[in-house]
DNA sequence: GGGTAATCGAGACGGTACGTCCCGTCTTTTG
DNA sequence: CAAAAGACGGGACGTACCGTCTCGATTACCC
């Protein structure tokens, strides 16, 4: 969201949304190419067909601008019906793993949160953008299950039951981004399936204590 | 552990572990101070009252240096016996999550594993230097829990085994690490316990199935 | 089309005009001050109250920076018509030698003759920018000796013609660096006088044969 | 003439001769390939297959150690007797022509001299070294050419008559080196007979006034 | 349809840090 | 003891980007 505000319609020339998008492409292009720490405003510039200038009228600054590139790509995640809880998550865990596999994705994640956590705008910034966008899936994932009598309804206290789902939501995610990210591994339909075993067992035996 | 061999006896002045030693300090203190991105070589030369020669002789680049200095912030992780494997695991939990709560650490070791996803060799350096030494502590956790008759004795297909610690490891350091870095929210006790018995009953559950 | 540009007029911001002189000035008083191998690139720029970088942009190092400032200290080499022949060689011949006695000048130009010996495209930069210029003195000179009788016309063939002025040229130009820079004897005027006496009687009589 | 004092046979090993030779040796080698200023120590001794240390024991700096290797290439400079003074000085100029376009002479010869400006001490060592040897052969070809009756005896006032020697050696000197290093064009016989020409008939017409 | 005002490209600017190279000194082990 | 090897403090080098700042040349809108 470069131009927040299409109304006000100031006096000159408006800027060009090409220059925009081919800003947005370039970025998202470069970051799988060399990665963060690599990727300078001047290539990018001249990837876009752009001058520097133009970049810099948009966005402050090289963090500003990856941020707002990384943040869309993760709209794409849904959750689609798979007919059980454990085909759900499972489901949940494995498109989220081919997300962080596919080349620039996890580089551009791993980027900014490390560069998240000197700069605490940029923090909330990727709580709302990426960390809420996600744990809705969790809460919806829940929502079935209960339709189905898999799961128990809401506990009382609505604390308590949020911090069940944080709970659940870290996990989840946790272990996915540290397999593809920190061991390197593989996340695979064999894990995903050991995995959501272990946390499905686990949420049940510690419900029915 | 630049210079690991100390035998070969190479001619010539042998260099100095002063130097070595003031050096990691330095980097590390400027890590806590400033933060990766900030960080420069030539303040850390000088902080460790040494020439940026000297530096560089040991590590090739700003990188590898940090890279060393982060790995050995690792080397204080111990598991401490807490008497039962489920105050193990939370024991561990804490000490894992007090480390990354550390004002520098937490910004280094996702830089370093951002880094790491565009360079291979990076990324084998971390698998050495630190996931190899915490995968150390689950299976050190696993034996006495054995021990204690906590837990069955180990599966009989080697491999089975394996993936098995690989996937308990990824869960507990995943989850404490998602937690940290990107919910930003505090692994408190109580977060612990909590995410403590779910693992254990989750393992349990799996077990006796 | 009329096309009247006088100027190519580049687009961009052009170079700061001020900044060229600056530069110019704080290396010839660097030069002046400390000599060719003490100068430094940062001390030229900080003198000039420029960036390193405004330097670099219009010199590719610090040879071809130290040869322009040298060039350009011959810029102020001029023949004033003292009325005849013998008093036009003693003048320029003191000039010439006033130049290489001030404190920078003689080194600097040293060094830059020293630095041509292995590089050609240096070695053309110096014919360019002081050997031609001097030579214009010799014939600046001979055609006034002309338009006064003291000289005859060039001479019929213009080969024969231009290895004349450059044997005049080599001799004026060569003796008084060499009675400088390496018998490091001073110039006064009693040697010019002598010098030029020497000189005129050997072409005249050369040429009356 | 690295170690002077052959005899006081200190106690302990006695420096390498081989050594004084092989790094005498790079040196001019070294001079001849890449020139003064290219020329580091590190290559000189790795060259000569010795020990930086080695190296600077013997001399205290760059600086000395070139001016040992330059001094020595004058001793070869001699004055054949070629019958009559023209012959005489065609023959000293070519054969000095000859010195200096020798690939590596040059270059060494100027980056002295070079340095001598900003230095008392090594512009001595090259007046005893280098300009004294040469002036003996301007005086050597003016006995010879008294003794066949082309120059008149010595004036009578001495300090005249050295202060005309140095004339004509600062002259022909100084127009070879001239014409050689900063014309950049070749001393050919053709050049010399009509250089030689010159200062003859000059010093002819100038002494019959 | 002519002004006007913000845009665009190009590229220079002051800075900061980089990683390299060499200097001349120093500390070792080996002969 | 000298020699070979090589680490050390120091300092300049030339490069790469950063984010800012002119420039002249384009637009779109508004009168």
């Amino acid at each position: 969201m470069p131009s927040p505000a299409p109304s006000p319609r100031r006096a000159g020339r408006p800027r060009s949304t090409e220059a925009d998008a081919a800003i947005m492409d370039a970025t998202r292009e470069a970051l799988v190419d060399v990665g963060w720490s690599k990727l300078t405003v001047g290539h990018v510039a001249a990837r876009a067909g752009v001058a520097k200038t133009t970049l810099y009228r948009r966005w402050s600054n090289k963090g500003e601008l990856v941020v707002h590139a990384v943040a869309s790509l993760f709209d794409e995640l849904e959750l689609p019906d798979c007919g059980s809880l454990q085909a759900d998550v499972e489901c949940v865990v494995l498109a989220f793993a081919d997300l962080l596999q596919r080349p620039g994705t996890n580089a551009s994640l791993m980027a900014v949160v490390a560069e998240s956590t000197h700069d605490p705008v940029l923090r909330e910034h990727i709580r709302n953008a990426i960390v809420e966008r996600q744990k809705r899936l969790v809460l919806q994932g829940r929502e079935r299950a209960q339709a189905r009598g898999e799961l128990p309804p809401d506990a009382a206290d609505p604390e308590e039951d949020a911090r069940l789902v944080d709970l659940i939501f870290d996990v989840i995610a946790g272990a996915v981004v540290h397999r593809t990210l920190v061991s390197a591994e593989p996340v695979d339909p064999e894990w995903a399936s050991r995995f959501t075993t272990l946390i499905l067992h686990g949420l049940a035996a510690a419900a029915s204590r």
